[in-house]
DNA sequence: CAGAATTACGTTTCCCGTAATGATA
DNA sequence: TATCATTACGGGAAACGTAATTCTG
């Protein structure tokens, strides 16, 4: 599990589909698919539906995302205090 | 930044020490020691004063241990839960 | 054919461990 | 000298991207 894997996952799941979750993660299909079914692989469950269309989610899936997206926005958290702490600016 | 850092510097924080947490960890100081380096790097901050003794968290190290922690414990949560949904044992 | 995900394959990048180095008292 | 952490370096595993494959209608 990396935090690669769980943003991936997020994105496929929410654009339904692992083109467009490439696009938008700067990526092509392949590895992003790969990083999904890692994930499947890893925690032992099937987390989307593969339909003609795209990938949907299923009920594992769906509770997985919101530990996926807690995860990821306690990172975001954990840089923004350190940020805070040392009193650190993104351009200075 | 990736959750295997931020294993090593919760063991870095907890032992005070590389190569005690190297040992706890499975790994040689070297690696574990340039996973710190990597997020204080990544972060723009320092985490730890280099003491002859050891490591000592600093006030940055200190607010980003409670994150570490409670990320980790997330992605904990988040396995058990898909566990949980799924039905899947640890033994089978 | 058309559109979706996945697998195959080659290259590059990353990361570990051993060995060497730097720093402190 | 002794004990830390860090840097240098070489080899193996991981991950990317292109191309080929599978699956459905």
């Amino acid at each position: 599990m990396s935090l690669t894997h769980l943003q991936s996952f997020v994105a496929v799941a929410e654009e339904g589909h692992v083109g467009r979750a490439a696009r938008r993660l700067h990526l092509t299909q392949p590895p992003l698919s790969r990083h999904i079914l890692a994930l499947e692989d890893e925690l032992g469950a099937r987390l989307f539906e593969r339909t003609r269309s795209g990938m949907r989610l299923l009920p594992a899936g769906e509770a997985f995302l919101l530990h996926a997206r807690r995860i990821l926005a306690e990172v975001d958290a954990a840089v923004h205090t350190v940020r805070g702490v040392t009193g650190t600016r993104s351009g200075g």
